[in-house]
RNA sequence: GCGAUCGUAGCUCAGUUGGUUAGAGCGCCGGUUUGUGGUACCGGAGGUCGGGGGUUCGAGACCCCUCGGUCGCCCCA
């Protein structure tokens, strides 16, 4: 007999409290994304490979190697998403939505990318997505921030020291970026040969990379080098300057981080990543990949497909970590309906359809005798029982049991006295 | 792509310097208990020890290859 098929490498079967933790993230996404009156958008989990390869940039990692790419029967190169941002863009420029400048998107679901999982990565992951499209405001990078500390904060993950920090940073615009990035070339190369071998490397592919580089033997030649700020024109100082006091004003807590880049080329201005303060418990929980939520500003994306210039900027987080550290949810409270005898089975369903209608979380099982239905209630996270009877027992149709006397808990058997009739219940 | 480490029942794991018929807990199935504030009792099914090759009188254990998991590097959410 043929074996069953494995799953494929680095994707994931959630269930349980992983899963109940995942929907929590989305739920709570959901909520602070409307509050911030975010409009929720569908995207296609595949496009065009230009799509992606023009706006990350062909040199980028991502695009380079890291992209699940196919021909489809007409001989197309398709690709698998490896993020959100670039469909988002170009089904800005298809659909004509400049109408709706300035636009607040949201989005969440499967990403792709072709990478050796570990803990916190996976081939196919899941991301939030949030995007201000055609704001070139700094106000735009303030709300979109206070959006996400508010997200986190509402998961019950601590922002600020201890726990986790918003690092904040500036790329420029245009010019002063290229004129930062010649000056790092150059700083790098005088001493390229004392260099580890990754940042030798990166010197050709992505000089920015050196600064965060772990690497002992790259430190001393990373505090050294040039910082953006000496590079940058005076309206992207006075930018960084606004989006700064915004996020002050907004009690919007963050901590400068000059040497943060990000790995994607069409990233302008403002860039920033929630990571967990070093030593914390979250960032025991995520393990070394320490990112949950990054993004920044994109204000040359369109051009690269062939759009009108439009300035942008948004964030992405991986739903994977959010859930790492949101710790187990308990399940709502509920009661289980269990019938005293085979026969009663029928009134036993048509009480727990009666008493859901009414709101109420019941539990159900469609076999076994009351005893070990009543344990394995239990061991499912119940906090009551419902005995229901013959409609003659002289003890009472019904004998509600095991609750609690926590408040959510005292409402459900309110709750269910109310529907099924006080006069019901015998003892 | 590179490195480390681990693969024994559906799950979590034990299995002595290589030595008869590979074990436990949980789960599952059947039964007992006539019932309920803390998960009872009895019984049962279930394993090509990831796969292939080798060493040996003998391999779950040692060696090689391979597939997979986990963690790290690179990179990223």
């Amino acid at each position: 007999m043929p074996k069953t098929p494995q799953a494929i490498r680095g994707t994931q079967d959630i269930f349980g409290p992983d899963a109940e933790s995942f929907a929590f993230v989305v739920e709570t996404f959901e909520r602070v994304r409307k509050l911030y009156r975010f409009r929720r958008i569908e995207m296609p989990v595949f496009e065009k490979t230009d799509v992606f390869a023009r706006s990350l940039g062909e040199t980028t990692d991502v695009v380079s190697k890291e992209m699940y790419s196919f021909d489809d029967r007409g001989g197309e190169s398709l690709t698998l998403r490896p993020e959100f941002t670039a469909g988002i863009a170009r089904a800005f420029l298809t659909n004509g939505w400049q109408q709706h400048v300035p636009l607040k998107v949201g989005t969440h679901g499967p990403l792709f990318r072709y990478e050796r999982p570990q803990k916190g990565r996976y081939r196919q992951f899941h991301q939030l997505d949030a995007e201000i499209i055609g704001a070139g405001e700094p106000q735009a990078d303030v709300e979109l921030l206070a959006m996400a500390d508010q997200l986190l904060r509402e998961l019950g993950i601590a922002t600020g020291p201890g726990g986790v920090t918003l690092h904040l940073n500036t790329l420029g615009d245009g010019t002063s970026r290229e004129a930062w990035r010649s000056a790092l070339i150059e700083h790098f190369r005088a001493v390229k040969g004392d260099l580890s071998d990754d940042s030798q490397e990166r010197l050709e592919k992505n000089p920015l990379r050196i600064l965060d580089s772990k690497d002992r033997r790259d430190r001393p030649f990373v505090a050294g080098a040039p910082k953006i700020d000496a590079f940058l024109s005076e309206d992207a100082l006075r930018f960084f300057d606004d989006v700064k006091s915004g996020l002050d004003a907004a009690d919007v807590k963050w901590k400068r981080a000059d040497s943060l880049v990000r790995g994607l080329d069409y990233y302008r201005h403002t860039a920033f990543e929630f990571i967990p303060d070093e030593g914390s418990a979250a960032a025991d929980a995520l393990g070394s990949q320490s990112t949950i939520l990054g993004g920044g500003r994109y204000d040359g994306l369109m051009e690269s497909l062939s759009g009108t210039a439009t300035p942008a900027v948004g964030w992405a987080a991986g739903i994977e970590r959010l859930a790492m550290l949101v710790g187990e949810k308990s399940p709502e409270a509920g009661v289980a309906i269990l019938p005293e005898s085979d026969e009663l089975e029928a009134k036993a369903s048509a009480t727990a359809a009666l008493l859901r209608r009414g709101g109420v979380n019941c539990w159900t099982a469609f076999k076994q005798n009351p005893k070990k239905r009543g344990i394995k209630a239990r061991t499912d996270g119940v906090n009551a029982a419902l005995y229901v009877r013959a409609t003659d027992d002289p003890d009472g149709e019904f004998k509600l049991t095991n609750v609690s006397d926590t408040a959510g808990e005292v409402s459900i058997s309110e709750r269910v006295i109310s529907i099924l009739g006080e006069d019901r219940f015998g003892g």
